[in-house]
DNA sequence: TAGATTGTTAATCGATTAACAATC
DNA sequence: TAGATTGTTAATCGATTAACAATC
């Protein structure tokens, strides 16, 4: 490991993600190396970024050989934190929270989803991918009872922020949060916004400019 | 408008979202006017980088004033060309798939969900928010007869390309990807990814760093 | 008018790209 | 050894921040 002073910009972290999931590919392809040409080429980066971006983290690599697959997907996967098997809760069981229930490419990151709340009498008490969905009012005691560490919020954007508040009072650190809204959360919780509004607005605007007219 | 030679950065245009979703929060309080120093205060953002960004598609603001709320809800609305209505499909109707599809801020953004598809002969037929999911392969026939222009990819990920493939050939500009592989597209498509492992990997990320131990 | 706030230019900061010595 | 490829420094590029004249 480097220098611990070095910050690591988000562009670099958000990157590394792509580089794990691109290695298990390469891996499961059964190849044992790989240069940062080849890999860059698979994700579409140069491969000067690549090189760069590991290179704040170590030396990962063998000169005029390139990577060994198994060793740097272990590397990157220690780096993010993969190998620590986080457990998470989802809070709010709509379509979108029922949607990252089940949604199996998180496990095989290394998250475990423990616990689902919500406020509905219809679906409390029943479970989502074979985890239980509690009331929102048992957060306050599962959360600390399952070690639950990371909390993703998919409820309607005016309960977001008294929901955030309750997930850090009961002991969570990461948030991730999928409602449409500014959260204040303290220093020492990690904040990360889904807006899924952005995805879809950006494609407008370069459609707008490509296809002339008002008509669609 | 300003000179078209002028190329904004995509970091930009993901701010424009936001301000045009808080401004209709604003709006709803009632407020006609707003500062960028205020709007900045409630996105979280500082005022000079909003200014800045307003500026390089127009004057919107009225010095010593502040913005007309009415009017930059229009121009960013026209900006983003949100008041054009695209008609949008939705392919794989698994978890997520079902979800966007019930994701009702899309709408509230001018996006109206014309299709969906699948291959399950379970679903095939049958409707999600009352929008008809018929069969992939009448995707080449529905596409150009309803006027989709854009499609969002929720298949799995070893048919994403194939899927991605398809929705060009019929007709489809802009692609919204959240299966978690690289697609390859002919430069005139716009393909945005939404890579849902970013989110929690990096939340991963910094607690490992604000955690020690191997622990939860 | 005086105070407030925009729009824009200049300065700074940060990230990417290019180049190449080191070395497998 | 010769060829290939990394790790790292330097150069470039781009984005954010600061400052302030213009003006409502």
């Amino acid at each position: 490991m480097k220098d611990q002073h070095i910050v690591i910009s988000k562009a670099t972290i958000d990157r590394l993600p792509l580089y794990f999931r691109t290695l298990r590919n390469v891996q499961e392809e059964g190849l044992e190396i790989i240069s940062s040409e080849e890999l860059g080429r698979r994700i579409g980066i140069t491969p000067e970024q690549i090189r760069k971006d590991l290179s704040l983290f170590g030396e990962f690599g063998k000169k005029g050989v390139g990577y060994y697959v198994r060793d740097l997907i272990r590397n990157i996967g220690e780096i993010l934190g993969l190998h620590r098997n986080w457990n998470i809760a989802i809070v709010g069981v709509g379509h979108l929270g029922w949607a990252l229930a089940n949604y199996q490419n998180f496990s095989s990151l290394g998250f475990n989803l423990a616990a689902t709340f919500d406020v509905d009498p219809g679906i409390v008490g029943a479970r989502v991918n074979d985890v239980p969905i509690y009331h929102l009012d048992e957060m306050e005691r599962v959360i600390p009872e399952k070690h639950i560490v990371i909390g993703v919020i998919t409820v309607p954007a005016e309960f977001a922020q008294q929901v955030a508040n309750r997930l850090i009072k009961a002991g969570i650190r990461g948030i991730w949060n999928f409602a449409p809204i500014k959260l204040n959360v303290p220093d020492d919780v990690k904040l990360v916004n889904e807006d899924l509004s952005i995805g879809l607005s950006s494609i407008s605007y370069y459609l707008s400019r490509q296809l002339p007219g008002d008509k669609y």
